[in-house]
DNA sequence: CTAAGTGCAAAACGTTTGCAGCGCC
DNA sequence: GGCGCTGCAAACGTTTTGCACTTAG
């Protein structure tokens, strides 16, 4: 944890930014929370637990600068709202989402689905991949092992 | 072009709806531009062009209904704003899409890439898929060419 | 001293809603 | 003459911005 918050300040000041208790605050809780999909609201409530005085706008410029400095990622699942999640280190470990449509949970496949689907669409459509999105939508393991016990 | 506004129309009929000269215009605009991913605004505008009289929310209602109605799909690339396509008539044919991050186009792929990841997904995390979204994001074929010949 | 960073409030953005009026069966 | 539909404007929730103040190097 200390460990990560100072590779997170390195990054910062490499970059000319400065690791304030604000962004520490902020940064800790998405330590914190690393399982969650936590929106910008999300943070900013958990973030005025340990910090009262910080401001809703402090915490969005927080998370659009960490996602300038690719820490992490900024998500959207189509529900209106920004999410953001940690960055794998190595950028080639890439992971997906299952979003459940009863209960709304995001669970996350950490294994890379698409290896081999990559090349194909790089090579058939001639597009250099720099990323990619994907999600499942359905129902989660835990909805139906409840609506099997009715 | 005329039979499928006349499809249209019956499955809003079959739901109690009208098909009004504003809905009429509406899905000849998502037809006129099926090609592209048109947002609300877009939509609005275009619309406009035929019908200078319609206003922006009932637009919105309109592509709500096509929504619901299943005949039009409503897709959020992550920009703010929400676009919309026309759904595969065939429920299990799937498409995916390739964003260029440098000129901004949607492509698409109509080919089912996902097929045996679907299965793995269902069997190995017991999640009944319902749905699913892939986007690629990269630089399009175009980009890389015109970068080249400079 | 200077520039970056902050809190607050106001603005902006895409979208939704309430409501009075309109037009079609 | 009732009801679905419309246009307008106002409201909404999320995110951004302007500005004066604070803080760290």
């Amino acid at each position: 944890m200390e460990e990560r918050i100072e590779r997170i300040k390195q990054q910062l000041h490499s970059h000319g930014y400065k690791l304030t208790p604000q962004r520490e605050a902020t940064v800790k809780v998405l330590l914190e929370n690393e399982e969650d999909h936590l929106s910008a609201e999300d943070v900013y409530l958990l973030v005025k637990e340990k910090a009262p005085e910080i401001g809703l706008a402090t915490v969005y410029r927080t998370l659009e600068l960490l996602s300038e400095l690719k820490v992490i990622h900024k998500i959207n699942f189509g529900d209106g709202v920004a999410r953001y999640e940690f960055r794998a280190e190595n950028a080639a470990h890439h992971h997906h989402h299952l979003i459940c449509i009863q209960c709304g949970t995001v669970d996350e496949i950490v294994e890379d689905l698409l290896g081999d689907v990559e090349k194909m669409v790089e090579r058939d459509f001639n597009f250099e991949i720099t990323d990619h999105r994907l999600t499942f939508h359905g129902i989660c393991h835990r909805c139906k092992a409840e609506s099997e016990s009715e």
